[in-house]
DNA sequence: ACCCTGAGGCAAAACGATTTGATGGGGTGG
DNA sequence: CCACCCCATCAAATCGTTTTGCCTCAGGGT
């Protein structure tokens, strides 16, 4: 009784040729009445189908990727999915490329270069249609290698030098001025910066500083600390400008966490934000909301970055687009809320 | 610096043949000694090492899937990988697999049953080596279908009737009821709680209700409210509860957000925190500690929820471990901050 | 001398699909 | 009635590995 029966077998899977089989046609026609890649006749068509149903066939994807050489998987390298920004990131991907039944594979790299690279190559000969690469800034060809001409690449937040690489990068710096010139525009005189470590986030660096200057406020040195873009290192970055002699007036962090960690300060130190000081973040994480005052902030699009890295990835694995490296930049719109 | 031979095929990647051919042996013998499988003289394994650097070979993964059966990839799918929570389960479980060469598959399901269904049929039909399931509270029969005997499951925070497959479960009760002997031993009277939708988190108003009885604490229907998880829930659940004529002194929600929506209207109503109203959460999410004050929370350990879930998976793909299903349940330790 | 064993290597058969070239059959127009 | 073309179908090759069975050659024990 277990040969002639779907439910039956117990542990192999069915596959194409037995489907054919008890339809009475070759594993050609059952492939092309799945694909639709040549007509079938209806009657056919109809046999096939009801075979399939009954005894429960499912394709094996594995084989179908074998033969195809595409997987419709996507992956999506990035420093910690725990770091809400890309986890936002990573779900605006998926759910781009989900309705083109594209999965997406998820790699954590902490930053860490010799694991771009593991995963990059991973990526690679799993045999992945594209990866969207939102880990570090410095995505160097180093890190690609002699990159597959075949699969595309597209790059979160920095620009590769590969012209075959689509890039999306949200725009820091107009974002970073406009928190700059809002700062001053409010009157606030002594602005300091709380800067992401070196040779990171310059973008943001530049755009305040191009705020300033407009603004004719002079910015020296010591009002321009760095932190490691976490909380704890905002708050001894603020610690430090807080112990200035001649005190700021108002901090624009590079991003949400160190700006939360300049509000514990605030607090600890007893200052009413924003009367003593104000304080401008950078991301719009969800925990701009939670901390009181809400945090004034500027708004980084990582669900829409996701996004369109997917649809820049699609348009190029469906062949719809063939060329030279595209860049697409993101606003990055400035959030007035209680901090400010 | 490039090397000539790779450089040289411009894009069909380097076959095992052609590494054969050119160490003048056998595709065997160059399987032979990737994989260890069968002995081979130091002398050839020398040229056949040689060609595979010359050519930069790398081998192709989805075809040696399709041969052995397996894909040395999980599935992990969750409602959201935006949520906190989950992200950090996942990433758990990505550092437990990732050394034995397992890649990580996300699918976000919003919890709607019809997307489970879709997405675990997905990762079956992709060949997935396992696949852990913490999306809903019904990991039912009906989700996984007739489930393939081969590929492991383990499902967190609920128990599948299937023999096969294993659970982690944090456990709840205990928590919760840890959570509400604080509150009275704290000595608060009018203790209230604001659960989980109908049909979800059972278990955690069942150890606040046993923790009730234990400290002779009346807690009338009024007093048990409902939120959807949600900071909005909670703000309104909230709120429902301090308009009552015997207004509660303390309040146990049912997880972190909505606790955080609870102290939004603590705030609103210039109740402080915790003299006027305790409040304890669930979860321990970041932003617990980022919501002033501190928030009085239970810790759910999704980073190690995540990571047994890896071991127990790994433990049955290596077939380490054969047999009926294992359950292991994780504490939830309390942790007293500033809300109570 | 003979058997046995183990090491080292190869040819060929899977794995389960897709794709290509060929083939037969039926209609239509000349 | 023939030429022609299109539709439906099939057999066989292919994707790039791993794995199985077999062969040969050496060496050691009897």
């Amino acid at each position: 009784m277990s040969t002639s029966e779907a439910a039956s077998s117990p542990h192999s899977r069915v596959t194409i040729a037995q489907v054919a089989r008890r339809a009475g046609v070759s594993p050609t026609t059952v492939s092309h009445v799945l694909s639709g890649k040549r007509a079938v006749g209806a009657a056919t068509r109809g046999t096939v189908m009801e075979a399939i149903r009954e005894l429960g066939y499912r394709p094996n994807i594995v084989a179908r990727n074998l033969r195809t050489r595409r997987s419709h998987m996507i992956a999506v390298v990035v420093p910690d999915i725990t770091n809400p920004f890309y986890a936002v990131l990573t779900r605006g991907l998926a759910d781009a490329v989900d309705a083109a039944g594209h999965g997406t594979y998820v790699c954590n790299t902490d930053g860490q270069h010799e694991r771009e690279r593991k995963f990059f190559q991973d990526a690679m000969d799993r045999g992945v249609d594209g990866v969207v690469f939102a880990s570090g800034e410095t995505a160097s060809q180093i890190t690609f290698g002699e990159v597959d001409q075949q699969t595309p690449i597209v790059c979160i937040g920095d620009q590769l030098d590969h012209p075959l690489c689509d890039a999306v990068i949200p725009d820091d710096e107009t974002g970073s001025r406009a928190a700059g010139s809002f700062l001053a525009s409010r009157g606030y005189e002594r602005i300091a910066m709380i800067q992401g470590p070196p040779h990171y986030g310059a973008a943001r660096t530049a755009g305040f500083r191009s705020a300033m200057q407009a603004a004719k406020r002079k910015v020296p040195a010591e009002r321009m600390v760095r932190g490691d873009w976490t909380r704890k290192g905002g708050y001894e970055a603020m610690k430090a400008l807080m112990a200035l002699d001649a005190r700021p007036d108002a901090v624009f962090c590079a991003n949400d966490m160190m700006a939360i960690g300049a509000l514990d300060v605030a607090h600890e130190l007893g200052l009413s934000v924003p009367e003593d000081v104000a304080v401008v973040g950078f991301d719009d994480v969800d925990a701009a909301t939670i901390v009181t005052p809400h945090l004034t902030t500027v708004r980084n699009p990582a669900y829409e970055a996701g996004g369109t890295a997917g649809d820049l990835l699609m348009s190029r694995m469906s062949g719809r687009y063939t060329g030279t490296g595209r860049t697409v930049v993101l606003p990055c719109p400035l959030i007035e809320r209680g901090t400010a």
